[in-house]
DNA sequence: CTTTTCACAGTCGCGCGGATGGGA
DNA sequence: TCCCATCCGCGCGACTGTGAAAAG
């Protein structure tokens, strides 16, 4: 690899490799793993680099194998990590080589929500890129022309029938896929060896502010995309630990088809619409620009993409590499690069591969020139700090303390306000993730715009909701009845990402910059209003009707101030009380989140006959619970304070 | 009919320049 | 009186989703 191909000032741009995909059911390696193969069928400059124009490519006949574990029976040692230090030799690295420390669930229950293994945990570090340190031939990025990553959330249903596709899709979530993750994070984390050296060291990556990916991705996410480019949001950020401290690296995203489908928005749902288009040309990875540097660095704070721009402009990659190239209706897949190099930021050519690959299935999305779900748009108001001017209660949103955030800050600085860092989550016993409450299976737009929703539904269990940071959570499953066979497909591929992470260890990965962003109680009221409170709130005021909503979980006491504990058992009897906020302006001429009114809504002509009745409410607008956020002073939307 | 493009309004942070205040 | 540091207001650009119009 030369120095040019990841140096922040060199245009990265796109191999010209295509690949074929494969998979097949694996048979000699553990029970239930699959492999997927990237066949390269298209070679055009071979051993050219990424350097200036260059292209990653794989020597002829290479070709890269992914493996993902379809189920897991014995929770561990099925779980092959497939590391490749030589595009023609594979190695595997057992789950029990990722430490003692790691927990997975395993899983051959297709259809229950914890069943879905793939859903609870976010992925080890990927492996089977194709980098080498012979050939030169590195970077993956060529996979997204000829081959898409594994379908994450119609691998089976949808899928079906596409046999090159259906079976081994390591990064889908269908049965078996393993999330080593730790509760007391708030991040998802992978982690792989250094391929090629025994004695390398194991490379973790927190994805920081996965709650937020959560959010959208139980919904879908949708990111826009458009010609002068636009951020994603959330953008990824990640926290890196395990890295050589003096050793540098380099450090980049790239966005890859995550499934090998054109899809469309119709009726409230996601459906699949022909095959996607794999050659779309254009760039498809974004270095981090302070890329390269050493382990130190890139350890010590977040790593966030927050400029990366989408575009669906193809020209825009030859000047600028802030854009990633994309395609509309289609599902992608972001993928983090760590690759070692040296002190000059040359990458090293010694012969082993020191390319990690880390994919977290959250991070998926589809590329959209319009937001197709409501849900969506209205998470992205909600959190992106960009968007404040649509929402309608922005004047009480913003009167808490600066530490209160739940969102990053607009500013351009990636490192001071932009991460939601997933170290500060390691301070919350409360951890979001926690908790993810159920969520009304359908909800209506309009009437018509029903949004498939996960009920993924994870209740900790009383015995192991301790106090401690490191206390354990476990799964429920919660069985709902889909109404329809793609909420189904949802249902159970969406219970991936609305999972709680399963482990035990909690790792205290604190920045020094990400401690004073989310306070304990904040997160707490995060965690708890996380699908239970006042996320939709706003929606309330068009009047939709809303899809009937579960009961309100029930939350360790540990968890919850004594005051609202008291609140929760009275709203667990009354649940949908109306109760008064204290943000409510005096003339307003309704009470509570009623009274909201967007600026700019789509307004839906539907009258709100429903909103008092307990059969439609959807949780997250539990008046009752948003004003016990708004008597906090720091309800679920006290992300930011106006200076 | 669906998808894309564009102009728009709104918010925010940054940078510049002027005003102000304190010290030499 | 001069110099320097700080504060404040304004303008600009970046960024967002909206909604209508254009394109396919």
């Amino acid at each position: 690899m030369q120095l040019e191909s990841i140096l922040p000032s060199a245009p990265v741009n796109l191999p010209k490799t295509f690949y074929n995909i494969a998979s097949s059911e694996s048979n000699n390696n553990s029970p239930g793993s699959a492999q997927l193969e990237f066949q390269e069928v298209n070679r055009t400059e071979p051993k050219k680099y990424l350097s200036g124009g260059g292209s990653a490519m794989l020597s002829e006949g290479e070709s890269e194998t992914f493996s993902g574990n379809k189920s897991a029976p014995d929770g561990r040692k099925s779980s092959p990590v497939i590391v490749e230090d030589d595009l023609s030799t594979v190695r595997r690295y057992s789950t029990d080589e990722l430490g003692s420390d790691r927990y997975f669930i395993s899983s051959s229950q297709p259809s229950s929500d914890v069943a879905n293994a793939c859903s609870l945990f976010p992925y080890a570090g990927q492996t089977g890129t194709v980098y080498t340190g012979s050939n030169g031939s590195r970077y993956s990025a060529s996979l997204h022309y000829g081959s898409v990553l594994p379908p994450t959330g119609f691998s089976s249903a949808v899928c079906a029938g596409r046999s090159q596709f259906g079976a081994g899709y390591q990064f889908g979530q269908g049965p078996g896929c393993l999330y080593p993750s730790y509760p007391g994070t708030g991040s998802s984390i992978g982690s792989m060896p250094i391929a090629g050296s025994g004695a390398g060291l194991r490379a973790q990556v927190y994805l920081c502010n996965r709650p937020l990916w959560l959010k959208f991705h139980r919904h879908q996410t949708e990111m826009i995309i458009t010609k002068q480019g636009r951020r994603m949001f959330p953008f990824l950020s990640f926290n890196i630990t395990g890295l050589n401290l003096t050793g540098h690296y380099n450090v980049f995203v790239e966005i890859v088809l995550a499934d090998p489908n054109h899809w469309r928005f119709q009726g409230g749902k996601w459906v699949t619409c022909g095959k996607a288009d794999n050659n779309m040309q254009g760039n498809k990875m974004y270095v981090h620009p302070e890329s390269p540097n050493t382990g130190a660095h890139w350890m010590r704070q977040e790593i966030s993409f927050g400029k990366l721009k989408l575009t669906n402009n193809k020209g825009a990659n030859n000047n600028n590499s802030q854009m990633i190239v994309l395609q509309s209706l289609h599902k992608y897949q972001p993928r983090l690069h760590i690759v070692e190099v040296t002190e000059d930021g040359v990458e090293d050519m010694s012969g082993e591969t020191k390319t990690q690959t880390f994919t977290f299935p959250e991070n998926q999305f589809i590329a959209v020139t319009a937001y197709q779900n409501t849900d969506i748009t209205q998470l992205k108001i909600d959190h992106n700090p960009f968007a404040k001017g649509f929402r309608d209660n922005y004047d009480s949103m913003y009167q808490a303390p600066e530490n209160d955030r739940l969102t990053p800050s607009p500013t351009d600085s990636p490192r001071s306000h932009q991460i939601v860092p997933g170290a500060r989550y390691a301070m919350q016993p409360f951890f979001q993730d926690q908790f993810v409450n159920n969520l009304p299976q359908n909800r209506f737009y309009n009437g018509e715009r029903a949004v498939p929703q996960t009920n993924g539904l994870l209740s900790p269990q009383p015995e192991e909701a301790g106090p401690a940071s490191t206390q354990r959570w476990f799964v429920t499953p919660v069985q709902q009845a889909g109404s329809n066979k793609l909420d189904l497909t949802y249902e159970s591929d969406y219970s991936a990402s609305s999972l709680l992470p399963y482990g035990i260890k909690s790792l205290n990965l604190q920045t020094t910059h990400a401690l004073g962003y989310y306070p304990d109680s904040a997160f707490a009221s995060m965690a708890a209003g996380w699908g239970s409170r006042g996320t939709y709130q706003r929606k309330m005021t068009t009047g939709l009707p809303w899809s009937p909503r579960p009961s309100p979980p029930n939350f360790p006491e540990d968890h919850l101030p004594s005051k609202d504990k008291l609140r929760e058992e009275s709203s667990s009897t009354s649940t949908w009380v109306e109760t008064p906020h204290s943000l409510k302006s005096a003339d307003s001429v309704d009470s509570g989140i009623y009274s909201m009114v967007c600026k700019r809504r789509r307004v839906s002509a539907t009258s709100s006959s429903t909103e008092n009745s307990p059969s439609i409410k959807c949780e997250d607008l539990n008046t009752d619970d948003y004003s016990k956020e708004n008597h906090k002073g720091m309800g679920y939307y006290a992300f930011y304070t106006s200076p």
